[in-house]
DNA sequence: TAGCTCTTACTAACTGCAAC
DNA sequence: GTTGCAGTTAGTAAGAGCTA
C-alpha cells in the first residue's frame, strides 16, 4: 500500500505557486520581477519564498512535463556552448530534434570525448537511436560516436559552427543565454542544471505557440500547453 | 513542532559615465 | 578604445517569525 502523501502545508495556494514558478522558467523575469507582478495582483510574497518553490518544485515538474512529451524526431542537432559559473568555466550541452524540441541539456566541465560520450548515453536514455546527428566540426563528436556502438547506424554529418549552418541547436541556445544574462549569469552548477532543464521543458511546451502559426491554431496550441503545465504542476506539488 | 515564509545582508555581475 | 569607479540589480544564505 502506497504511503500517504506529505500534507500540502503551503501558506499560499497551489494556483499562485504554479503561476509563479511558470513565470520564471516561461520568461525572462527574475524573482523580484515576479513578485512585483504578484503583488500588483494583491499576493503578497517574497522574492525569496518564490526561489525557494522554483527549488522545491522545480525538479519535480521537470520530471512530470518529461514523462509527458511526446516522441521527438529522430535527427538530432547537438552544440555545446561555454557557461561561466560563479567564475568557472563550464560547458552547456545541448541537443535539439529537426523541428527545434529540446532533447536534453547537460552541464559539464569539459568537452572531451568523455563529455560527448556522457551527453550522448543521457540522450539514449530518453530517446530512440536517431537516424542522423549534426554536429560542428569538434573532433569528441565523432570520437564518441565511434565508440558507442548505439550509434554506428546513424548518420553522422559535420557542419561549420555558426549560427547559420546548424541554426537550430544555435536558435534554441538563445533563450538560455538571455535568462543567463538576466539573472546576471549562473552560481553553482547544481541550480543551473536544474533551471535548464525545467526552462528546456517549459520552451518545449509552449514551442508551437508563438508566430509560427495561424492564429487559430496558435490559441488551440497555447490552450493544451497550459492545461499540461495546471496537470503537472498539480502532480509535482 | 515541523516546515513554510519573510527579513536582512551579502557577494557578484552588469551598466553607465568620466577620464585618459 | 580602454580603464576604473560607483550605482544598480541579480541570486543566495542565515536565521527569526509565523502557521497549520
Amino acid at each position: 500500500m502506497p504511503a500517504d502523501p506529505k500534507p500540502y502545508r503551503h501558506r499560499f495556494p497551489k494556483s499562485i505557486i504554479q503561476h509563479a514558478v511558470w513565470l520564471y522558467h516561461r520568461f525572462t523575469l527574475s524573482y523580484r520581477d515576479i513578485e512585483e507582478l504578484l503583488f500588483q495582483r494583491g499576493i503578497q510574497v517574497s522574492h525569496e519564498t518564490i526561489r525557494d518553490w522554483c527549488d522545491k518544485f522545480g525538479p519535480n515538474l521537470t520530471k512530470e512535463l518529461k514523462k509527458r512529451e511526446p516522441q521527438r524526431g529522430s535527427r538530432w542537432h547537438l552544440d555545446e556552448v561555454c557557461v561561466k559559473i560563479k567564475g568557472v568555466k563550464q560547458w552547456l550541452w545541448r541537443a535539439v530534434d529537426e523541428h527545434g524540441a529540446v532533447l536534453d541539456v547537460l552541464l559539464q566541465e569539459h568537452r572531451d570525448t568523455e563529455a560527448a560520450k556522457t551527453f550522448f548515453a543521457t540522450l539514449l536514455i530518453t530517446n530512440e537511436v536517431p537516424t542522423a546527428i549534426h554536429t560542428d566540426k569538434l573532433g569528441s563528436y565523432s570520437a564518441a560516436i565511434r565508440e558507442l556502438p548505439e550509434l554506428h547506424g546513424a548518420e553522422h554529418r559535420e557542419v561549420i559552427s555558426t549560427a547559420r549552418c546548424n541554426n537550430l541547436v544555435e536558435q534554441s541556445h538563445r533563450p538560455t543565454r538571455s535568462q543567463e544574462r538576466s539573472q546576471k549569469g549562473f552560481k553553482s552548477i547544481s541550480r543551473a542544471q536544474n533551471f535548464l532543464d525545467l526552462h528546456a521543458r517549459t520552451s518545449n511546451l509552449h514551442q508551437h505557440t508563438r508566430t509560427t502559426v495561424t492564429a487559430e491554431t496558435r490559441r488551440s496550441n497555447q490552450k493544451a500547453a497550459f492545461q499540461t503545465w495546471n496537470e503537472v504542476a498539480l502532480l509535482a506539488a
